[in-house]
Formats: C-alpha cells, structure tokens, sequence
DNA sequence: CGTTTTTGACCCGCGC
DNA sequence: GCGCGGGTCAAAAACG
C-alpha cells in the first residue's frame, strides 16, 4: 500500500506496534502496572451495590484490589449522578430485558444494522426490525459507521497490551490523516457474528502509548481462559511478516504471548472465570451507553452483566 | 487445512 | 454536489 508506506520510515514498525496489540488490553485491569486511563468518555456507572458486595470478592484478587483503588474508584465517583436512576431500577427487571446477545444468528451486516439503527434514539425504544431499508445490497453491506455511538477509547501502556481474553482478527488497517501512524481494525473473532470492534493505534503524544477504541459489544459470553485454550491456533497470532519488524513492540507480540495458563483446577478455572467477567464487565460498561447517557440500555446490559458476575461470585462462595 | 494477516479497492459520512 | 478521510470488504498470502 503506496499511500501507507508513504508515512515514511515508521510505516513498517508501525505495522509491528499494531501487531503487538491485536490482543487488546482487556486484562489490564488486572495489571497493577497498567496505566490505562479513561479518555474521551465520561465513565458510567459503577454500582453501590458491586462496591459493596466485593470486597470479598476483590480480596481474592490481589491485582483487581490494587485497579480497584484506581479505576473503579474513579469509575464510582463518575458513576454518582446516575445513583439516584438506578436504585429505581430493579436488576432483575433488567435482566430480562437485556437478553439479546444469543440468538444472533442472522448475518453480521443485518445485526448490525438493528444494532445501530440510524438515527435512532434510545431510551426505551426497540430496534425496528427490518427499518431502514437500503436501495441495495451494497448499501446494507456499509450500512454503519460514523452513526455509532457506543465507543470507548483508553490509552494503555504497551506492556498492558500482552493480553487478551478476546479473540480479535485485524481486518484492516489505514493511515490516519494527521497521525505518523497507521489505525488497525480489529474485530472479536471470539463468536462469529459478534459485532465487537476494536481499533488501536499508537499514542501521537506518547508513542510508548496506544489508543484503543472499542465499538459496540461482545455478544456473546465472555471467552474463559479455559476454552480460549481448548481452541485451535486462534490466539498463537503469527509473527508479522515483515522480516523488517524489528520493532520492539513485535517482541511484546511473541513474547508475553497470550497469557493464558490452563486452570489447574475447576475451582481456578471459575475464579478465572469470574475475574475475566468482571474485567468484561468493567470494560464493557465503560462501553455502554457513552453517548446516550440515559439510555435504558445502560442499564440493563450493566446490570445485567453484575447480575452474571454476582452469580459466579455465589458459585465461588459455593465451591469454597 | 483452517485461521489470521495483508492490502488495494470500495463505500459512506461529513464538511465545504 | 464534490472531495476527503475513515471504516470495511474480500482476495491472496502467510502461518501453525
């Protein structure tokens, strides 16, 4: 690609950098060391009642202690406005109304084009199935874009970015306007036809850094460590090609790895499970309902998501 | 052989 | 209405 290359010398590291990071960042909020930080979008909630359930919880797991003081401490303080709306709120009422995320059968482009109707607002209004019906075929295929709105953009260090317990598959990549360096484009890879996007590239002001931005959501259970493992090749991503891939950031890539370990026991394997939930959640609810603040949305998939994080919480609680 | 990456082309949204 | 820039598609190549 002429007009890629044409960014001059760190074209091909950057094709590195962005290699280095196919495997997201979701455990760095799990990473003490992380420095992940919120930007673009005003957290939304973070419940009292997760805060005050898991300390317990928490207590088992030394590192989300440490980003809990962090990040979930920040995320709660951002969370205050939305307090009063959600005690009004029942989890359970929301629960059922937020299930969505397993039959998704039809093809992708269809999904999302009731995922993302156009135009659309919000707040209680269902998806009009079959609305918005394009003049063509090519016209559903790129029906999408700058009209969606559930985004969230996080800078992380690279050391966060070894990890990942989603399954991502670049599908493309572009030089950005402006930007020394390329954008990737990253879809889960985890369950077919899930709609989750991830874009990443490097820091303009820090280049130790990278701006991730997630677009819409998993829909379907988060991947456990253990059957990320019981796949075949999907998480060994190859090496980049470019023998000209000194990058360092490349070593990151084959380095660290996925840092998926087998459970060693069933126990393990549920707490990872657990923890892997919670990090979803976490990120998944900074996600949610960015740009419509008041979107019943919110707080059904919030609640939802605690609702299955309280579960396995009980299930922990259980097998001790 | 199945999956992932690369990369040129295509399409759409948006600003002018 | 036009052009630019960003996002996605899809075929080919690479990888394990």
């Amino acid at each position: 690609m002429s007009e890629f290359n044409g960014n001059g010398g760190g074209g091909d590291g950057d094709d590195g950098d962005l290699q280095a990071v196919v495997r997201g960042f979701n455990n760095s909020f799990s990473t003490c060391s992380s420095t992940a930080t919120i930007l673009d979008y005003p957290q939304t909630c973070f419940s009292p009642l997760i805060i005050q359930e898991d300390d317990l919880f928490f207590s088992s797991f030394p590192d989300l202690l440490c980003e809990r003081n962090t990040v979930f401490d920040e995320l709660e303080e951002l969370y205050k406005p939305f307090y009063p709306v959600l005690n009004q709120l029942s989890p359970q009422a929301s629960l059922s109304s937020s299930v969505s995320g397993e039959d998704r059968s039809e093809p992708e482009r269809v999904q999302e084009k009731e995922a993302f109707p156009e135009s659309t607002t919000v707040a209680g209004a269902t998806p009009v199935a079959g609305a918005a019906p394009s003049s063509s075929p090519l016209a559903v295929k790129y029906k999408r874009r700058k009209t969606q709105h559930k985004r969230v953009v996080v800078e992380v260090a690279a050391e966060s970015l070894s990890s990942d317990v989603w399954a991502w598959r670049k599908y493309g990549q572009k030089p950005i306007k402006g930007s020394p360096h390329p954008r990737s484009y990253y879809r889960c890879s985890s369950s077919k036809g899930c709609l989750a996007r991830k874009q990443v590239e490097r820091s303009q002001t820090d280049p130790q850094m990278f701006v991730i931005t997630y677009t819409a959501e998993h829909c379907h259970g988060h991947p456990t460590r253990k059957s990320s493992l019981a796949g075949t090749t999907r998480h060994k991503f190859s090496q980049p090609k470019s023998p000209t891939s000194s990058d360092p950031d490349a070593s990151i890539s084959a380095g660290s790895g996925c840092s998926l370990s087998p459970p060693v026991t069933p126990l393990l394997a549920l707490q990872e499970e657990a923890e892997q939930r919670l990090l979803d959640e976490a990120s998944k609810n900074s996600i949610i309902g960015l740009d419509h603040t008041c979107d019943a949305m919110l707080f059904d998939d919030f609640f939802s998501g605690f609702d299955e994080l309280d579960r396995l919480t009980s299930d922990l609680a259980y097998c001790n």
